[in-house]
DNA sequence: CTGAAAGCGCTTACAG
DNA sequence: CTGAAAGCGCTTACAG
């Protein structure tokens, strides 16, 4: 392999006022500047990323903590991981990729041994074995999902609670009164999937205080239990004339199901989701949804903790914890309830 | 940071000694390697990657170079980073994702940089581009595709021709003489990716042996447009009673599409996809189709790519091109054309 | 069975 | 503006 020394040689300098000339970390004259550039370029020169990291402490390198959970519906993740990737390459940072089911060990690994200069944990839940990790760690860490203690991290989210209420409140107005919400697995909630009762609760809350029915419910996230499951919600709730559905699985089984009774939206049922777009398009989804922005989650996550490693946001600096408003795309499965 | 040095100080004993103690490359008596060892997890020891990996010239990381493009649908390139991902943690190693669409550049950048041990290629074409950059690469590289030019890679992929001859054969044997098979989009063979027509041709000759007519399309791989375009199909093929699908946005697409044309499987039409049971579950998909085993392929190429790496396959070991044959997932939806 | 030393390839204070 | 040297934290011949 071709070292800096090689490059010194042939650029006829020394090894120092190579590495100054390729960093620009210090004044180097014009004419050497430019031997060095060319010796370098002409012997395909490339600097090992280990000797790199074992000088300077830096990796550039982030570690991206994914959980692919049997409870979890992996399609919606990859956005996430998407949005994740993106933003860290334009900074100039690679992308150190764990699925390992045990992410604690996972996760002190890569920090222990310093295999990254700092990690963005997917698919937090509210009671989070890692987040006793990673404050524990010598790397920032940022987070997509709400944790139930967010000292010593950074965290992004959607704001579920708001989502909750403006569901209901939007079938509401529409003249809207017995709903059905379907929310993803229970045990996504014994794990500490926060997100799943913080969207319930407020909708519970804004469907008691303007006297609407609603029937939160939990639904699988596999196929094909979640689209039995549908019908038997449908069944059992004849009169209800909206669907809000915090369950990914769920919306990419409702057309289906809805095939399958002869109903249409918004004649027949209005619905709500809460996916991505691309995930609509991906699935063919005619729904309304709350957007859930993972890309957008997923940038702002990497750009904060690009910033705490770049160290333009000093250490001791304060943690943020912020929400991404929800925006319903309107995809036209909203109406008045059917006449009866 | 705690370095092996406080381990040896702690112990009582020499760097060196400490470092054999807990690797076992050398023989220690057991009373000092109880002491490093206890020394080691008293003080939370992990080695430094970088310093090990100058050391060593080892990283036991995995490139795992992944394109999304535009053309190819996200959730089945998902099933193939599973898989790689996996094997890979099963064998220690870790994965650097790479998703960048300038795929021959990030490909030099890790494997000059002295990032990675070794390289996993995702959606390889027919020339593909990060082709050059491996070969020149220190590092031995596995593939998941087929290049036309497989010289010093180790290859894996589905049997495509083989397949293309089954899905034809199998309807063919059950009575039906005039089929659609939908591909990729065009660009993607403008592009090189040959298991396009690698199925596709195989296909056209065996229904030609037999005297059936196949009309071979290209698709979208996106909604919506891959929905109308199978309206159109059907609608321009009114007897086809066979459909082919090599095109996992359109089998992604295709049951709204037969719901709205009031068609069901097999009764009125016979269809047959190529996807991961997987993907089946993940879409509802109610279609037979040939399995394209992400899983497996990933594992096989981490596999073998784990092999050369630890030099139980000598470096000018012969490269293997394996292909797994074709199984046919029967879900039901073939059967003799309804009577006419 | 153990230790002192060299070396992996960088970067960066220290000198001039 | 440039160079010689130290040091980052490991591993592994070389000695004993």
């Amino acid at each position: 392999m071709v070292t800096i020394g090689d490059v010194a040689r042939v650029a006829g300098v020394a090894r120092s006022t190579a590495s100054y000339a390729l960093s620009g970390r210090r004044a180097v004259s014009d004419e050497v500047r430019e031997r060095v550039r060319q010796a370098a370029s002409e012997l395909g020169y490339a600097p090992n990323a280990g000797a790199r990291a074992l000088a300077t402490s830096q990796t550039r390198v982030i570690g991206l903590l994914a959980q692919f959970l049997p409870d979890e519906f992996a399609p919606a993740m990859l956005q996430y991981i998407q949005g994740v990737a993106n933003t860290a390459r334009d900074a100039g940072y690679d992308i150190l990729l764990s699925s390992d089911p045990d992410g604690p060990t996972a996760l002190k690994r890569i920090t222990d041994s310093r295999m990254v200069d700092g990690v963005v944990l997917l698919n937090v839940a509210d009671q989070d074995d890692r987040l006793p990790v990673l404050r524990a760690a010598a790397q920032p860490g940022a987070l997509v999902g709400l944790p139930g203690d967010c000292t010593g991290v950074d965290v992004f989210d959607l704001d579920f609670e708001e989502s909750g209420r403006s569901m209901v409140a939007h079938l509401h107005a529409r003249g809207h009164r017995e709903l059905i919400l379907v929310s993803q697995p229970e045990h996504v909630i014994e794990r500490g999937g926060a997100y799943v009762w913080r969207l319930q609760n407020t909708a519970l809350e804004t469907a008691a205080a303007r006297d609407v029915t609603l029937h939160a419910v939990y639904g699988s996230s596999a196929q094909p239990e979640i689209g039995r499951e549908l019908h038997a919600l449908l069944d059992a709730h004849p009169n209800a004339t909206g669907l809000l559905l915090n369950n990914e699985a769920a919306a990419a089984a409702l057309p289906t199901v809805m095939h399958e009774r002869n109903l249409s939206a918004p004649d027949d049922l209005s619905v709500i989701g809460r996916y991505s777009d691309e995930f609509a398009r991906t699935f063919s989804l005619p729904f309304s949804s709350i957007e859930s922005a993972p890309d957008r989650l997923g940038r702002m996550a990497v750009r904060q903790l690009v910033r705490r490693i770049e160290q333009e946001t000093p250490a001791d600096a304060p943690h943020v914890v912020r929400f991404i408003s929800p925006d319903l795309v309107d995809r036209g499965s909203t109406a008045p309830p059917p006449a009866t």
